[in-house]
DNA sequence: ACCTGAACACCGTTCAAGT
DNA sequence: ACCTGAACACCGTTCAAGT
């Protein structure tokens, strides 16, 4: 049942503190998702990462130029794991929108703490540019004028990734008690100065973080979808 | 001119070093925002903070448990910098969401970096809960659906804070030359594999942070504005 | 009750030196 | 060209001891 003479697998081959490949940017991002995937942001440091590697910190520097590197190169290769949506239907514009987000946030959500890593950067490398391709055209088949195409990507990146972030944060600390914990502090609340709060109590904490992530995600593509109606009511009263 | 017989303002009251004020959660939260506002959330050390009031960094033990506990203190003050919306008007309901949002993003911009810090936290106090109160109050006004106005909230405060981060972080590194290397590059992709990218290429990366924020505050109200017309239409055809 | 110094177990990064 | 050990200047938090 042993299987000592066949190789080992790539992504064992950087046992703790046993190096056989050399060191390469490749090896080292590997090894840093390894870190990230299982023990989270807070414990990818240069030198636990060196150590996985089976060297010490300075090492990494010759191939990366900091910590920041690093972290630009992780969520480039991140970007490629996303797939690529199909091409593009009029009809159907609302759910690939949808989709494709849903699909940014299923990559999220296998590489822990990334969203978190990811937020207030703009890794604009080979794998975004692709993806910002389809989504334009997406967009475009769908009736949203320009301007609003032009940034309607970066607004589901940033919702994408703060919902990631917080299903990251979820995990974390307070295990499911927290919903509990934070409604019951609702329900303490005086109803005559807080009438709203009381009536939605329950609506304000509930749910989980996936039906909470595709209501954001309505609201959205609605208001994306109330802009290409308004530029085809434009078009047909202007008869171009 | 001088006035060496006029009290210190209480801002200055903790001269580095010199401690006049007895340690409190007051005195220490001031001065943290002293830290913050001035040098940025990664020069707001512990050690930094009590060096600040004229301590040791494990004298802070005694009045908070520890840093994660002082930033949501500093959150829940932060929160009651945000002026309340005034009584909600049914007729101007979407106005007065995008005049709540920018009042909030104008509060994380004076500041630094606390949008970066209140990421993955949901500081429900006494000032959150007097803001969710009134935002609801509107958003019901508005004919907002109750499922959707719970969550609207969170997507707005989502948003304005994601947008606050990427307004931090611009700051910090590359000064304003970010966008032209970023239109560089995009610029020097082949036209005919990315031709949407070529074509909207100025778009994607122009405007000011003010504009763009602009833009997805009229996308997420339009979503929610097309919420409260289907209920509004569910209404008069169901005649009730 | 409140504050302190010293210690523990970490960080990212640099730099002179090695091969 | 690539790697290394040791050092620099930091972290958050704990704990026994002081007043």
């Amino acid at each position: 049942m042993t299987a000592s003479a066949a190789p080992e697998p790539p992504w064992r081959s950087n046992a703790e503190g046993t190096r056989r490949t050399p060191l390469s940017r490749e090896a080292i991002v590997d090894a840093a998702f390894r870190i990230l995937d299982r023990e989270g942001l807070d414990a990818l440091s240069m030198r636990r990462l060196a150590q996985q590697l089976g060297t010490g910190a300075a090492s990494l520097y010759w191939h990366v130029r900091n910590k920041d590197e690093l972290i630009d190169l992780m969520l480039e290769r991140a970007m490629g794991e996303v797939p690529l949506p199909g091409s593009s239907d009029p009809e159907r514009w609302q759910e690939q929108v949808k989709d494709f987000a849903r699909a940014s946030r299923r990559v999220f959500a296998t590489h822990r703490d990334l969203a978190r890593a990811s937020l207030g950067r703009v890794p604009f490398g080979p794998n975004l540019v692709e993806i910002v391709e389809r989504s334009l055209a997406i967009l475009k088949a769908g009736g949203v004028p320009d301007h609003i195409a032009a940034y309607a990507g970066d607004l589901l990146a940033l919702y994408v990734a703060a919902v990631s972030y917080e299903d990251d944060v979820a995990g974390d600390g307070f295990g499911g008690d927290w919903a509990a914990t934070v409604e019951g502090y609702l329900a303490s609340l005086p109803p005559d100065r807080f009438p709203l709060i009381h009536a939605l109590r329950s609506e304000l904490v509930s749910g989980d973080s996936e039906s909470r992530f595709e209501l954001g995600l309505d609201v959205i593509v609605a208001g994306l979808a109330a802009f290409a109606a308004r530029r085809s009511q434009d078009r047909s009263s202007a008869g171009a």
